[in-house]
DNA sequence: TAAAAATACTCCATAGGTATTTTAT
DNA sequence: ATAAAATACCTATGGAGTATTTTTA
């Protein structure tokens, strides 16, 4: 059976009349006898009732014609669907983030926006920490990915700095550098114990905070490694170190701790980068970087 | 579009290779790279990416497979339908009754039978007056009617007789005649008041218990009509006089009424038939009037 | 370089056209 | 007598075959 059959089965089956069913079909009206006969002696059913003024739908062919119909809509509602998601207007998209990605109003900001352009797209965010991330990329759990750090080997990667931010000083609220709201030189924290982010989960905050102190001529002591960024403001609270941290952790307005902006040209800041396959065929991707990029530069 | 192009997009989906796909298709290799383009043309969407070793599936591709297993899927279940149908395997069918015939076992007994034997036509069941049912058959609103009269004017229509029962006395508790369980003589109602359902909803018994009277040697006083069998019974519990009614209504268990078997030769009794268009194309409706003729036979 | 896909052509099966007959009222 | 479907036969589009080239890891 071929579609070509159904629809001239449904044109018989409206016209009543197989000659003017083949005049709407554009078509002459032995042929269409002859494949609507086709159709018949295929199915081992008749379908009309050959009367002396058109034809007329046996209970079969009444059965047949919902049936018909329901299958040409299929078929159009396919091809549109199809068609969309080439255009990347719909799909599935995969999203991760470092856990600090999320506080800076840019991300749900811009995620808000593709909901709304491609309502067909459905979007799985996925937090994790970077290297996880590349991994995932690499194996296609994740399609594209919001990250603090540069990446040690981009291989097939691409890496576009979206933004930076400032880092900001958090002191437990009893400590002495609480009180205050002049920006602080970076030396004032020399001899402090530091709570930081993971290295091995993302390298780049913790570098960048380790080399801004270099350059404000000391080392950092570091004391506890928390595993998510906001693990490390938990551990500030309780007053078991200081840190630095992106400026939009602010928004958490979290219990125990202060804030302070820093002051001095090596102060740190903190890069906001999102990471995806070069060259990836999927249109929802590229739809999807396309509006970040385009976000991050207005 | 075509189904070929479909059933050609999911071999070539599922073997990743258009040589293997063709293979399997029994076609060449190079006719079916043309169907795939021509599928990708008429969509004006990329479906594979093609790789130095076979090809592999796009976003868009993966969409479409989906929905073209679907799309074959319903074909074969819209084909197998209209066989089942065209065999009365399945369909529907109304089949009328008037109000005294589902209390004789056979009835539901016939139906139920149907129902296990053909469970995918669904019976519509109706009650309605012989007259109105003959015009329901004439205008295909319902397909069969078990009937206890003859019927007119039978044009254009088959009634088939299916068996016969006796008719039975019936009288208020508290009667004279109410006591004693000896088959009654017809004369012993000759000065009684009748109720009778309405001759023009059902001529068929009311003719029958004249007829059967006026055989004794009287001619009834009938005082009411009723509209129902059932209704019948209740007047007559509330003494508004005497009646005959098919013997199957004993079923009923009726307080305030009792029944009397009756005797003489001359005692009428109580058709069923089976009434339905002649030489009608559903299959469904020959599959019911056979097996009901068939039961009716044993 | 090798395996697979694409291109260029050729052929033929069959969808569709033309002429006519059959059918049922 | 008439309108519509069926039959018979012919034409030609396009699906499929054959031979060859192109592509890319």
């Amino acid at each position: 059976m071929e579609l070509r059959h159904l629809r001239y089965f449904i044109a018989v089956a409206e016209e009543g009349l197989i000659t003017a069913a083949a005049e709407r079909l554009g078509i002459q009206q032995p042929p269409l006898s002859n494949q609507i006969r086709a159709l018949e002696r295929e199915l081992d059913v008749l379908l009309f009732r050959r009367k002396p003024r058109g034809v007329e739908l046996t209970d079969a062919g009444r059965a047949l014609l919902a049936d018909a119909r329901a299958i040409l809509a299929q078929i159009d509602h396919a091809a549109a669907a199809t068609r969309r998601t080439a255009r990347g207007e719909e799909g599935r998209i995969a999203v991760g983030f470092t856990s600090s990605a999320p506080f800076h109003p840019f991300v749900p900001r811009v995620l808000r926006t593709f909901r709304e352009q491609f309502p067909l797209v459905s979007l799985a965010l996925e937090e994790a920490g970077t290297s996880e991330m590349v991994a995932d990329l690499r194996s296609k759990k994740i399609d594209a990915a919001f990250i603090r750090s540069p990446v040690a080997d981009p291989l097939g990667l691409v890496v576009v700095a979206l933004l930076e931010e400032e880092m900001v000083a958090v002191v437990p609220t009893g400590h002495a550098l609480a009180a205050g709201a002049a920006p602080l030189p970076l030396q004032a924290l020399a001899r402090e114990t530091f709570v930081l982010y993971r290295r091995p989960v993302g390298p780049g905050l913790y570098d960048a905070i380790i080399a801004a102190c270099h350059a404000a001529g000391f080392s950092p002591n570091v004391g506890q490694e928390a595993p998510r960024i906001t693990s490390t403001l938990n551990l500030v609270a309780a007053a078991l170190g200081v840190s630095i941290v992106p400026a939009s952790l602010q928004r958490l307005h979290m219990e125990g701790v202060a804030f302070r902006r820093l002051k001095g040209r090596a102060r740190p800041r903190a890069p906001l980068n999102l990471i995806f396959r070069r060259g990836d065929a999927s249109a929802a991707v590229r739809r999807f970087v396309a509006l970040v990029q385009k976000a991050a530069r207005t």
